[in-house]
RNA sequence: GGGUUGUUAGCUCAGAUGGUAGAGCAGGUGACUCUUAAUCACCGGGUCGGCGGUUCGAUCCCGUCACAACCCA
């Protein structure tokens, strides 16, 4: 494109800033006066009574979201990245015609300006540096948009960075996530779990039902897989010895996307020798609730809606087969007959699908019925041992698996269980596992030797979760995935 | 994968039995030494998502493609 056929606005932009480097002001300059922040300056200055001197100079940068020019006084507002905003004012008697002129006609919204000057409080009250001199840091090409319209949502995930500029839920968003991190790897480290690092990369994929993106190295002539779930190497490291582990970080699967899945996202797993389902319970609530604490200073945590979200206590707690018998008036265990299970789920209006096996239509039939219960933090106990192949059955229960998923907000926030450590049972779950993959199923996992040839030396009986951290910050701030994400993945544009 | 809806100025949005499109903010010029969605005057800015078709004429009707949102599987 070339310059003629831009749209005005940034065709002008583009001519100011030829016109100042024509005039030897340099627009992208390698450095700029700057003494102080504005939110020191705003702290320090807070009781300036209205239109009073400091007797104090400062130079401070920041980008001009707000401009008034008038005859011979020009104020601005400039905010920094925190989005503490403070003014700024350019007077004739002080700056000058030249450099008065030069601000009217070269600075504009958005672009990054270092000011310096004594601060003061206007005749207004309005906390403000009266400049003495000013230098453009950085001269936008491109106009902000309005700040009284906001962006939509396509335009904010696509443009992330004008979103963080313009938009204060952005901006807080991305400051609350690396606050809930600290918390987590804090309370991690006080009951002395050890962080590691497990491969991304991964020969075979397992360690959850999802179907894994596949990739190809060059350098070894194989395929591989970017991993769906890190379980399987977290738990040979237990069977190293690492006795309290997690791993904090991301995951792929090639699946659809919407308001609450996106193909990448961060997970938490965590694996405990000698624990239980239980422990992993309390130590998961613990994980929340000392989040939700580092970041809104309560277990009440307060969302960008009004709406109160309370994590406080101890957490309701509702036996899987349990609900479902209770919600449809029968009772239902694993032992139901799957026809009559199948006929239950056709009472209630559920479309059932040939390829569920009894397990996966107890569990559909499950949220059918309860979804709109699991508001309130709530652990559901007890889930069917045929789709939970990586978990131990229940020690008294016979088709139960000691395992428990967390609702919060009626999604599914984590998952968590008494771990199988049988390698021989395991075997023959992933050798099912296999056989299903060979008819068909894309979300079923491999027969991944190495994994059994480590829980033949020996695992120690243990607890693990699961609990994906983009849902973490949706259950603490109530916004959508795509929100807690600072660039989910977007098509790109058409151009 | 299927259905529905949407895509118009830098941004947010109006709009028209089919006859070349408007507002607010933003932008340009001028006035203003206390503005803070300032005010006043004047002015510019659009391949109405892309490509085809119907038509004397399409941004509007039809088809198709792209992207997006919602619903269903």
């Amino acid at each position: 494109m070339t310059e003629s056929d831009l749209p005005e606005q940034l065709r002008i932009r583009r001519e100011k800033r030829d016109s100042l480097i024509a005039r030897g002001v340099e627009a992208y300059p390698v450095q700029v006066p700057r003494t102080s922040t504005l939110k020191d300056i705003r702290e320090r200055f807070k009781d300036l009574a209205t239109d009073t001197p400091s007797g104090v100079t400062e130079s401070v940068a920041g980008r001009i979201i707000f401009k008034r020019d008038t005859g011979k006084l020009c104020f601005a507002m400039v905010r920094e990245g925190d989005g503490t905003e403070l003014q700024v004012m350019l007077s004739l008697d002080k700056v000058g015609e030249t450099q008065l002129e030069a601000w009217k006609a070269d600075v504009d919204i958005g672009d990054i300006v270092s000011v310096t000057g004594e601060v003061i409080t206007s005749k207004r009250g309005e906390l403000s540096i009266l400049a003495n001199s000013y230098v453009i840091a950085s001269k936008s090409l491109r106009p902000l948009p309005n700040e009284h319209n906001p962006l939509n949502e396509e335009t904010r995930v696509r443009m992330r960075y004008v979103d963080l500029i313009v938009r204060p839920e952005a901006r807080e968003t991305a400051r609350v996530r690396p606050q809930v991190l600290k918390s987590l790897r804090s309370t991690f480290d006080k009951a002395g779990f050890i962080e590691v690092e497990t491969p991304m990369l991964q020969v075979m994929h397992g360690g959850a039902a999802a179907r894994p993106f596949k990739t190809f190295s060059n350098a070894y002539d194989m395929d591989l897989f970017l991993r769906i779930a890190p379980e399987l190497f977290l738990k040979r490291c237990v069977v190293g010895g690492i006795e309290k582990v997690f791993e904090i970080n991301r995951n792929f699967r090639n699946e659809g996307a919407d308001s609450s899945h996106s193909p990448e996202f961060a997970m938490l797993e965590m694996y405990w020798a000698y624990a239980d389902w239980q422990n992993m319970k309390e130590l998961t609530r613990e994980l929340v609730q000392n989040a939700a604490m580092a970041v809104f200073g309560s277990h009440k945590v307060m969302h960008h809606d009004g709406r109160e979200s309370d994590l406080s206590g101890s957490w309701r707690e509702v036996d899987f087969y349990g609900a479902i018998s209770e919600k449809v008036g029968t009772e239902v265990t694993p032992h139901t007959k799957f026809e009559e299970l199948k006929s239950i789920a056709h009472n209630i209006g559920l479309k059932v699908d040939p390829k569920w096996i009894h397990g996966k239509l107890a569990e559909e039939i499950f949220e059918f019925v309860y979804k709109d219960q699991l508001n309130q933090p709530t652990f559901v106990m007890g889930y069917p041992v045929d789709t939970s192949p990586l978990v131990r059955e229940h020690r008294e229960r016979k088709g139960i698996a000691e395992k428990w998923d967390l609702y919060i907000d009626g999604f599914e926030l984590a998952t968590g269980y008494s771990e199988l450590i049988d390698p021989v049972i395991q075997r023959e779950r992933l050798v099912e596992q296999a056989k299903l993959g060979a008819k068909g199923d894309l979300e079923a996992m491999q027969v991944d030797e190495d994994f059994l040839r480590a829980m033949e030396h020996g695992m120690p009986p243990m607890g693990g979760v699961g609990m994906g951290i983009d849902r973490l910050l949706m259950a603490l701030t109530g916004l959508g995935i795509r929100e807690t994400i600072l660039f989910p993945l977007v098509k790109p544009e058409e151009h």
